[in-house]
DNA sequence: TCAAAAGTGTTCGTTATACACCCATGT
DNA sequence: ACATGGGTGTATAACGAACACTTTTGA
């Protein structure tokens, strides 16, 4: 079957910047491409989209494809559209990310896919296309709208924290997301002023230093 | 000639928002479709990004071809791409955004457009396509970036101001940027602490009231 | 003298930032 | 006793929002 135009087309795919934290830090999620161009290579997740579905729908279908990941509310990002971004033709991409827990989530690799790991933010390994310029866009927006006010980008945050938490687990969360230390007084202060923290009397207990309160928060 | 693929491709188009103020008051430049879809309706500049140009020169030569506007530097919206926005097949478009100063600016319809008119945002016409939704996005945009911060699009905003202006004029273009009306007081202090104003030791002469002082701004 | 626009400061609330010491526990 | 992380308050600066009266001119 082949698709014919009177005027040429540029192919549009969709591409996806799945954050997560584990092990304490920023992850993304990155699939090994197995077919050319850029095979081998790591990617951020992505693929065409279908003639009949929405940008958001065709990227979270993607998504799903290469990695198993399914449910997460895509945010756009932007459109990326250099000329020479892909070798084979010319290939409009539009971008998407979303920050999402990740400690139940099965990554399946399919479709195109080899692979499908999280990686370490600072340590990246070579990117295919210009995903890195992606990338770099996504983290810093992810920066910008964590902890600025209550969105719903931040409440995703507190999936990071199991259900009791300390405040000094929630400050770890956040200084990973903002990818910088914050002052501990201040953060207490912005987390009580700005969030519904129920404190449950309990103390955590077994560590080997002075127990913590611990909390749970209502949205 | 056609243009043959083995999957189905959407087009692909820019369409360019373009923002100023006449007569005091904030407008849009629109074009009337020469060809269907919605031939004879209002529509927002734009068409299909060439194969080989950035999405941005894309854009930037189809405001220039369809309404004569040149030299403009264009700050990217996001991508619309609902599967039905186009009756005729799929189509993504990558919307842009400027404001530009239209005193000295000659409009010349022409390719797919009968005429380019500047439209009153307050009266505006049934839009083609999503085109109102993108507009509104725009306007949002636009009211967002003028008054936060000293970045380029608040300094286009001195163009809609002659060399030497009173601090009235200067507080009418703002309010129109922004679509409400703001405190003369607070409106000295703020442009007196982000911009280098001059005061010219010059006043007004002619007018029916008291002079005000001229002020011209260095960047 | 009147109408109309020009000009001018202070107060308050919120927010961000900086900063140092004592407390409770396990070892 | 000590090492380790938990817990707490105050001061300052910057910003945005609210608000009313006097001055100067032409008609």
């Amino acid at each position: 079957m082949s698709y014919t135009y009177e005027y040429p087309h540029p192919a549009v795919t969709a591409d996806i910047c799945i954050f997560s934290i584990r092990e304490g830090t920023l992850k993304v999620l990155l699939i090994q491409r197995l077919i050319d161009p850029f095979k081998d290579s790591w990617a951020i997740p992505g693929g065409f989209i279908k003639m009949d579905e929405d940008l958001a729908v065709g990227a979270a279908r993607e998504l799903e494809e290469e990695t198993g990941v399914s449910g997460v509310p895509l945010e756009q990002l932007g459109a990326y559209g250099a000329p020479d971004r892909d070798p084979r033709e010319r290939v409009i991409t539009v971008a998407f990310m979303a920050l999402v827990p990740s400690d139940q989530m099965v990554l399946a690799a399919a479709t195109d896919a080899a692979d499908a790991q999280w990686f370490d933010m600072d340590e990246l390994p070579a990117l295919a296309f210009d995903h890195a310029t992606i990338l770099a866009d996504a983290r810093a927006r992810l920066a910008d709208k964590v902890t600025n006010r209550v969105t719903e980008t931040a409440k995703s945050a507190f999936q990071f924290l199991p259900q009791k938490f300390t405040l000094a687990q929630a400050q770890a969360v956040f200084e990973t997301l903002k990818g910088e230390p914050l002052d501990k007084r201040n953060f207490r202060k912005w987390i009580a002023a700005n969030w519904d923290l129920v404190d449950l009397k309990e103390k955590t207990s077994g560590g080997r230093h002075r127990p913590a309160a611990l909390y749970s928060v209502d949205f």
